[in-house]
DNA sequence: ATAGCCTTGAGT
DNA sequence: ACTCAAGGCTAT
């Protein structure tokens, strides 16, 4: 039974599946309800917090806190005074009424704020921008990989990246009017007095130290943009001032990127141990050998969550991170290409039951990290967002997955004996540490040579003491260089050129000592298919 | 095509 | 009468 499907049925996701298991390219017949796609795979954030609850998660607060972290790190300066209203009678009466202009920037490209347009508070060129695109139903197409910087220096660069920004912040096409009539008022007027007490509040409020900010709707959508923004604008102007990527990236900053590829890292790698322990964590295994203590890197490894049912059988266990025929094949077939597929090794592996909870969990992770993922959401991402379109990119997402997620968990298998297991334990996914004697007597001679191949992968990657951004590096490559990514059109090909190029970059400044440490990296993974 | 400045006019 | 967001205009 493929964990897979699996997974998606206990989604209640069965209809879609005799497609998503059949189709090798992108499904053309989609008819099903998005809404239900939307708790796997969803592009709307919102959902994905309510409704991840159905798989039994524990804890959704890491992206949380990044955006509430990130909000607190937003421009927060104070009464800053000039631009009086050019009417002849202000000269010189009522200091006190012009005492706040709009102190935070443009969400769209950070110039000055000049009122409300179209729903949120804007400049006056982002109002000009987007009048001028409804108003001519003019249609752009990104000439990159749709996820374009718009700020005050490039926000002519790409206009469909600017216009899905303004839509993104919230601007509203209603609020364009068809009949072109001027003046008076729309029916955002109220609107606009909300919002305006609310940051009102918000202002007097913060004045006080011990109370706790409210953010405006319109900043808590903002936040990780801004965040996004913020670190790529210092990293580019100061430090890279002629940046390698430019040619590729469109004026995007190695930080950058490595930033967008992030999202979803963090949950991801706490569910999975490849990652320190939430703090909340009470079981601490002692008996373990000593783990590479990094003291500038907070990788330390503690034990925890080792009580899921099941799982005392360290072979069991074993072979719940790493089994089934489809996962065996895959290995064999790439990561050991010398080797030939044993059929006994099969036939030992299927028979062993898996406990449903903890599988579903690693592909849960895994859905999560690869929805949350920037390219994953800038798939086909164009003007027209089609309910079609959307399904048809849904499902693609989800082949993308379903041919990769056996590799990629074989690398954070290796990553995790790399940083927190020594050559005589093996640590699994659970967090569970098992000395390799134990484990081999609790194999067969089959399951043996399996975890002998494994150990012996993974010390291709010791030598290279590959570290955490390199491996996420590697699991993107893998993600998109199946046969599937790879055939879908040019769109796939830059962002592996991105991923590739993030990849190098990383690598030359971070490890400037050996200079081909990337093509290191790339040696080690398994088969043609990652090279281009 | 962009963006700064100008003109309108319903709501208050 | 005043406000201020909407559309219009026009040099760049
Ligand atoms: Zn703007
Ligand atoms: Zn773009």
């Amino acid at each position: 039974m493929d964990p897979f499907r699996e997974m998606v049925k206990k989604l209640s996701l069965d209809e879609i599946m005799p497609e998503l298991a059949d189709q090798i390219s992108v499904s053309e017949n989609a008819s099903m309800q998005s809404n239900e796609l939307d708790c796997i795979l969803g592009t709307h954030e919102s959902q994905t917090n309510e409704k991840n609850t159905r798989v039994s998660q524990p804890s959704t607060s890491s992206f949380e806190l990044l955006t509430a972290s990130a909000s607190l790190s937003t421009p927060s300066n104070c009464f800053e005074q000039q631009k009086s209203p050019n009417g002849p009678s202000s000269s010189l009466q009522r200091p006190k009424k012009l005492i706040y202009e709009y102190e935070e920037p443009c969400p769209i490209c950070g110039d000055k704020i000049t009122g409300y347009h179209y729903g949120i508070l804007t400049c006056e060129s982002c109002k000009g921008f987007f009048k001028r695109t409804v108003q001519n139903k003019k249609k752009y197409q990104c000439i990159d990989l749709g996820d374009c910087v718009i700020n005050k220096i490039q926000r002519k660069r790409c206009p469909s990246c600017r216009y899905q920004k303004c839509m993104r912040m919230g601007m509203k096409l209603e609020a364009v009017r068809e009949d072109r009539l001027r003046g008076g008022r729309n029916k955002f007027g109220p609107l606009y007095k909300h919002d305006r007490a609310l940051k009102m509040q918000n202002k007097t409020i913060s004045l006080h130290p011990s109370s706790s900010c409210l953010l405006t709707p319109n900043q808590q959508e903002s936040t990780s943009q801004i965040w996004i923004a913020d670190s790529a604008k210092n990293f580019h102007e100061v430090r890279h001032p002629k940046n390698l990527n430019n040619k590729f990236f469109n004026f995007r900053s190695f930080e950058e990127n490595r930033e967008s590829m992030r999202h979803g890292e963090q949950f991801y790698n706490r569910q999975n141990n490849l990652d320190y322990p939430p703090p909340s964590s009470s079981r601490i295994l002692e008996n373990r050998a000593g783990p590479p203590s990094h003291n500038n890197q907070p990788w330390s490894y503690n034990n925890h969550s080792g009580s899921q049912e099941g799982q005392n059988h360290p072979g069991l266990e074993y072979i719940t991170a790493l089994s089934n025929q489809e996962m065996l094949k895959t290995m064999i077939a790439h990561w050991i290409p010398e080797e030939t597929l044993r059929k006994d090794a099969q036939a030992a592996v299927k028979d062993i039951a898996m406990p449903k909870s903890f599988k579903n969990k690693i592909l849960y992770t895994m859905v999560v990290w690869a929805k949350e993922s920037i390219f994953f959401n800038q798939i086909q991402t164009e003007e027209q967002v089609k309910i079609i379109k959307f399904q048809q990119k849904t499902i693609f997402k989800m082949v993308l997955l379903r041919r990769a997620w056996i590799e990629i968990m074989i690398l954070d298998h290796i990553y995790r004996q790399i940083w927190f297991a020594d050559s005589h334990n093996l640590l699994l996914v659970t967090g569970r540490v098992v000395p390799l004697v134990e484990l081999y007597n609790a194999l067969d001679t089959s399951g043996t040579k399996i975890c002998e191949d494994l150990c012996d992968i993974a010390d291709r990657f010791r030598e290279l003491q590959i570290d955490r951004s390199e491996l996420m590096c590697l699991k993107f490559l893998i993600l998109f260089s199946s046969k599937e990514a790879r055939g879908n059109s040019k769109f796939m090909k830059k962002v592996h050129e991105r991923i590739n190029s993030c990849l190098l970059e990383y690598t030359q400044l971070q490890y400037p000592d050996s200079s081909d440490r990337y093509v290191q990296n790339l040696m080690r993974l398994p088969g043609k298919q990652i090279c281009p």
